[in-house]
Order: structure tokens, then C-alpha cells, then sequence
RNA sequence: GGCGGCGUAGCUCAGUCGGUAGAGCAAACGGCUCAUAAUCGUUGGGUCACAGGUUCAAGUCCUGUCGCCGCCA
């Protein structure tokens, strides 16, 4: 392994709306790529922090509480806690997720907008808007609805049209009406609102993306946000509203309007570090993070929030200045269910929560890292799902750990066998497992997750194919002490897949650590905690991995070494489920 | 409408700098019996959406067409 000291890896991950429950589609998209990065980087011997928290901000928010008749509040303290019971199922191992209705959060937007003023980033402009006449209201977005002016579909909402997929301006609306009295008494009128200027921030934007340190993006991510800003048509973008949640302006006379949601976000994945080191006891730690040039962000997102990440959320750290810009930015592409998009209005969704009542988070992990959609749209189906499940997870690896550690254990006196003189055979396998360190490492580094498993996975074969050739269940008869050798040869590999496996599988490589006869914890502990500010609290979800037992670099077996009872490490699916989940989901369909 | 991306084996997907098309699964045959009927080996299978162009050479670069996706107006 190399030998370069501890690098700072912030592992920043997309927001998500707290106005529902997440599906998988959000999991394979950012949250699970992020886990894997930032569980090989603590590995590697890096600090990690890895932050995000719910967006309890904007109209999806106060649409839901509306349509309840709860308070947005309510709605987040439905849900947040739901999706840190998500992130702790699934193993997506957080420093911190905490959420943006924080008195720190809001501090810390408060002042990104008086900093943005102050130089001069930002700017106001005079705006038509929608406003209801008998509910004395501005109409932001989702507050109306009308007639698309594109397809003519009768319910397009203010933002975008569900059925042509265009985003709109609610003025352009034909015959609107306001969504809560469902009144037409509706007029045109003038409204001031604050505009960040990233026209302006256009030039440094061009300047950074052609800095010649880009080469380790996705092509995709590049291309957009290259062509985006040399096109040079950048234009000023509001960060107020005129509705009352979210955070307030800071200025007198604005207290009608709030920060639009857009725009806080994302200053989010600071004030999530700022939080997070208040919570450790060291306020100033996510200075190392933001401030240090050698330190590296990495911002996992779907691919619908590229211009945020790879543009505007850039242009506002130059225009904040002293904070670093992003290092990389691997956004993925979707993942389709049974060929088609998910949905949450069409009620065509495959939830985190309710899967894991029925499977594992492994294999999820596994099928969702081994075919992540990295590269293009990929469409995950039920039966893809038990076959990968079946013939990949546990034929090739959960098999080969069961069949050695269970001959070791019946005919090795349960004890790792200890070995004679190596052959050639056994070197090679050895250096082969030792190299894949490297190699592996090289891919998550590259963050190509699903390259790095399939390489994993090979390494798990190549062990297969060594007990094959070796059967030392027959050599065992004839000549015990080159079985032990093999056996030890064996456990040896997989007791390093146990490590390689790791980012991806921890569960499974835990248990494993354990059936090795291992004590010590090597997967970190997630857990939840209440923090209250000085008139607020919240719940967050953390991770302490102070304790991980394992290293990146290849691990050597002790001879002798007690082994507990194995059992198998994943469960075979029956293969009738894939047709069963797929009806059950068709029902729901709307 | 503008911009960007995608279209590769029956299925799901790789394919770096142009150099005779790859993996897994599915199918067929064989070996093994430690293992969750798991594993290991062998074999078959492609007009790289379509039409042009550049080149000694194009899945890869360029132009156009068709289809799909996203972003922006």
C-alpha cells in the first residue's frame, strides 16, 4: 500500500425531500455509491466526512402538510426519522444526516446570503408572479395549477407539467387556479425578489472547469456542466419566494419572503460539517474539510441535480470564497423498475423500508452496486434481482465461504488449518489476493463501484476454481498435511474478500469476521442521537468507526486460530418472489 | 425549440489512446461431491439502431435520419 499520509475526503450526498419515504432508486442513485466510497476510504486510512440531512424546505414540504392538514413540522417528524431508520437498515454509514430546519443551518444560510450581498453576488429584481386575490397569497410552484401551454394537459402544476416533463413558469399557465381555494380570481403582479448573480460568476465558473484538473469526471457530468457554462448564457436565478416556510431573509422588510430551498440545500453539506464538529467536541475540525487544499469533496447525486452540484452550488462557494470547490462530482443515472421510471405520484416504487422487511440489506447492496447505473439508465427488475442474489452472491461467494469454513471446521478440529510448504498454486492465489488491494482500491478511487466488485467477485471465483483444482476434500485421505495447506491457502483469500467484500457487504463481512473467530467490530457503529440547539432540537443519525479493526491492505490468518460454527452468509431466493413482488407492485400502479 | 447523453449477444450490461467484438446470466455437454443441487471446465450465439463520410484501419472520430432519456428556454 502506499505510504502517503491521511487524506481529508468529505463525501457530500444529495438532500432528500422529508416529505415521504425513499425508494431504491434514490439508494442506488447516491446514498449507496457514497457508503461504499466513503467506507473504503476510512479503510484506506483517509478521514472521512460524510454528510447530508433531510430538505424540510419548500413547497413539496408544505403541499404534503396541506394535503394532511398537519404543520410542515409534523411532516418532517413523520418522516426524518424514518429515513435515519433507512440509512441505519441499509448500513449508509453517515457522520452526520441531520436536517435543515436547524438553527444552524439556518445561521450558516443566513450568512452565505449576507456574504453573497456584501460581494456583490447578489442582486434585486422586480418579478411577475401569480397571486390569489382571495387568499390574499402569492402562488409559488406547486400552488397552482393549470393548462400546460406546451401539451395542453389540464393539471400541469406552476414548476413543471407531469405530463410533457417541461419545467414552467406559473404565469405561463393557461386558465390557472390557486391549488388551495381552488379559486380563479387570480392576477398578474409585481413581486421583489433577490437574484444570485451568476451571470456574473460565469467567467470563474469557465475558468475552473477548464482548470485541467477534471479529468477523473464522468464524461457526462463534465460535457453538461462544460457546455453549460461556455455557452455563457448563465442568468440570474431567485433565492427568495414569497412563502412563509422556509428560512427568513435576513434583512427588515422581507418578512414575507423566505430563502428559496434551492439555494440553501446545498449550503447544507457545510453547515452539516460545521454541526457535525460542533457535535465532536471540535468546532473549528471542518475547516480541515473545506479549507485545506489537499483536501478532496466528492458529491454524490442523480444526474437531475448536476447543474446544481457541478455549477450553481460552485459558483456560490467562489462567490462566498475561502472554501473549496468540488473535487468530483460522480453523478449517476437512473434506475428504472421493470422498465420504467419511478414514480412516486404513479405509485410505481420499490421503498427502502419496506423491502428490508422482507430481504437482507446485502443483496441489495450487492445487486444495486454490481449493476449501478454509472454509465447510463439501468433497469432493475425482480428477477435480475434473485438471479444476482442467487447465482452471483451466493453461489460464488457466500458458497465458497460456507464450503471452506464448514470442511475446516468439521475436518480441521475447528480451528484454521496450519499450513505446510506453498506450491506455486498456492503463491499465486495468495499474491493474487494480495494484489487486488491495489486494484480494487484503484477503482473505488476512481469511483467505479461497479468495476471494483466485479473484481472482487473475480478474486472469489478464481478461490472457487482453486478448491476445484486442489480437492483437498480427497487429498484429505491421502496426504492431510497438503489439505491443511490448501485449506489455510483458502481461508486465508477469503479472509481478505472479507475485507475487499467490506465496503460493499459489511453486514455479511462482519458475520463473516466473526465465523473466522474474530471479536472486534469492523463495520462501525451507526446510532442516533437528539440534539438541541437553543431553542430547537433534532434528531441525527451518526457513525463511530474509531474502533474499525481492519485496514485496507492484506490481512494474514493466524494459524490456529479458533473458528466458530459457520453458517451460510445469505439466503437463497425463491425464485417465485420476482414474479410476486412484480404483481404486487402492478397492483399498486396508478 | 436549444444543449447534452444513450441505442452493442435471447436478457442485463462492459468496451480506456481508433487496431480482427467482451463479461455475467440463460442454453448444451462434461468433471467434482467440501459446499445453500452450490462449484469448476468446454461449446454455441453479434450487420455494434440506420445511412453516409474521414482513415491503411471505425463499436470508438465527423454528418444526417430514427428511437429513448435528461437539462434548459
Amino acid at each position: 500500500m502506499s505510504q502517503e499520509s491521511a487524506r481529508k475526503i468529505l463525501v457530500a450526498v444529495a438532500w432528500p425531500y422529508c416529505n415521504g419515504d425513499l425508494h431504491i432508486g434514490h439508494i442506488a442513485g447516491a446514498y449507496l455509491p457514497a457508503d461504499i466510497f466513503a467506507r473504503y476510504q476510512r479503510l484506506r486510512g483517509n478521514d472521512v466526512l460524510m454528510v447530508s440531512g433531510s430538505d424540510t424546505h419548500g413547497t413539496p414540504i408544505t403541499v404534503h402538510a396541506e394535503e394532511l392538514g398537519i404543520s410542515p413540522r409534523e411532516v418532517i417528524d413523520r418522516y426524518h426519522p424514518r429515513i435515519l431508520e433507512l440509512w441505519q437498515k441499509f448500513g449508509i454509514s453517515f457522520d452526520l444526516f441531520t436536517e435543515t430546519d436547524t438553527e444552524n443551518h439556518w445561521q450558516v444560510t443566513q450568512d452565505f446570503f449576507l456574504t453573497h450581498l456584501h460581494n456583490d453576488y447578489i442582486y434585486k429584481a422586480e418579478m411577475e408572479q401569480l397571486f390569489c386575490l382571495d387568499c390574499q397569497r402569492f402562488l409559488a410552484d406547486r400552488y397552482v395549477e393549470g393548462t400546460c401551454p406546451y401539451c395542453g394537459y389540464p393539471h400541469a402544476r406552476g414548476d413543471q407539467c407531469d405530463n410533457c416533463g417541461r419545467t414552467l413558469d406559473s404565469i405561463e399557465l393557461i386558465n390557472p387556479h390557486c391549488k388551495i381555494c381552488g379559486g380563479t380570481n387570480l392576477e398578474h403582479r409585481k413581486t421583489e425578489h433577490f437574484f444570485l448573480d451568476l451571470g456574473k460568476l460565469n467567467p470563474p465558473l469557465v475558468d475552473w472547469i477548464n482548470d485541467g484538473q477534471k479529468e477523473h469526471w464522468r464524461p457526462s457530468v463534465l460535457n453538461f456542466a462544460r457546455a453549460q457554462l461556455e455557452s455563457g448564457e448563465l442568468h440570474g436565478r431567485p433565492i427568495t419566494r414569497d412563502i412563509k416556510w422556509g428560512i427568513p431573509v435576513p434583512l427588515p422588510g422581507y418578512e414575507q419572503k423566505s430563502i428559496y430551498v434551492w439555494y440553501d440545500a446545498v449550503i447544507g453539506y457545510l453547515a452539516a460539517s460545521k454541526e457535525w464538529s460542533q457535535n465532536v467536541g471540535r468546532p473549528e475540525a471542518w475547516r480541515e474539510w473545506w479549507q485545506q487544499p489537499e483536501a478532496r469533496s466528492f458529491y454524490f447525486i442523480g444526474k437531475d441535480n448536476i447543474p446544481f452540484h457541478a455549477i450553481i452550488w460552485p459558483g456560490m462557494l467562489i462567490g462566498y470564497g475561502g472554501l473549496n470547490l468540488p473535487y468530483d462530482v460522480p453523478a449517476n443515472e437512473y434506475l428504472n423498475v421493470e422498465g420504467q421510471q419511478l414514480s412516486k405520484s404513479r405509485h410505481w416504487v420499490v421503498e427502502g423500508l419496506d423491502v428490508l422487511e422482507r430481504y437482507d440489506p446485502d443483496p441489495w447492496r450487492y445487486v444495486l452496486a454490481a449493476n449501478a447505473p454509472e454509465t447510463q439508465d439501468i433497469d432493475f427488475t425482480w428477477e435480475e434481482f434473485v438471479r444476482r442474489n442467487n447465482n452471483e452472491l451466493v453461489a460464488t461467494w457466500g458458497n465458497l465461504a460456507n464450503r471452506a469454513l464448514s470442511f475446516c471446521y468439521k475436518r480441521f478440529d475447528g480451528r484454521v488449518p496450519t499450513p505446510g510448504v506453498l506450491d506455486q498454486r498456492d503463491e499465486a492465489l495468495l499474491a493474487l489476493s494480495a494484489e487486488a488491494f491495489d486494484k480494487v482500491g484503484a477503482l473505488l478511487d476512481a469511483v467505479k463501484l461497479r468495476n471494483a466488485i466485479t473484481e472482487v467477485m473475480g478474486l472469489a471465483h478464481e478461490a472457487n476454481r482453486y478448491l476445484n483444482e486442489k480437492e483437498p476434500w480427497k487429498r484429505i485421505k491421502t496426504d492431510p498435511a497438503a489439505a491443511a495447506t490448501t485449506m489455510y491457502v483458502c481461508l486465508q483469500v477469503i479472509d481478505r474478500l472479507k475485507v475487499l467484500f467490506l465496503p460493499f457487504l459489511p453486514f455479511s463481512s462482519q458475520k463473516l469476521h466473526t465465523f473466522l473467530g474474530y471479536d472486534d467490530d469492523i463495520m462501525g457503529r451507526q446510532f442516533v442521537e437528539k440534539y438541541k440547539e437553543t431553542e430547537r432540537e433534532h434528531l441525527a443519525l451518526r457513525y463511530d468507526g474509531s474502533a474499525l479493526a481492519e485496514r485496507w491492505e492484506p490481512t494474514t490468518l493466524a494459524p490456529g486460530q479458533p473458528l466458530r460454527k459457520p453458517a451460510p452468509l445469505f439466503v437463497k431466493l425463491d425464485e417465485s418472489i420476482a414474479e410476486a413482488e412484480t404483481a404486487r407492485m402492478l397492483a399498486h400502479l396508478g
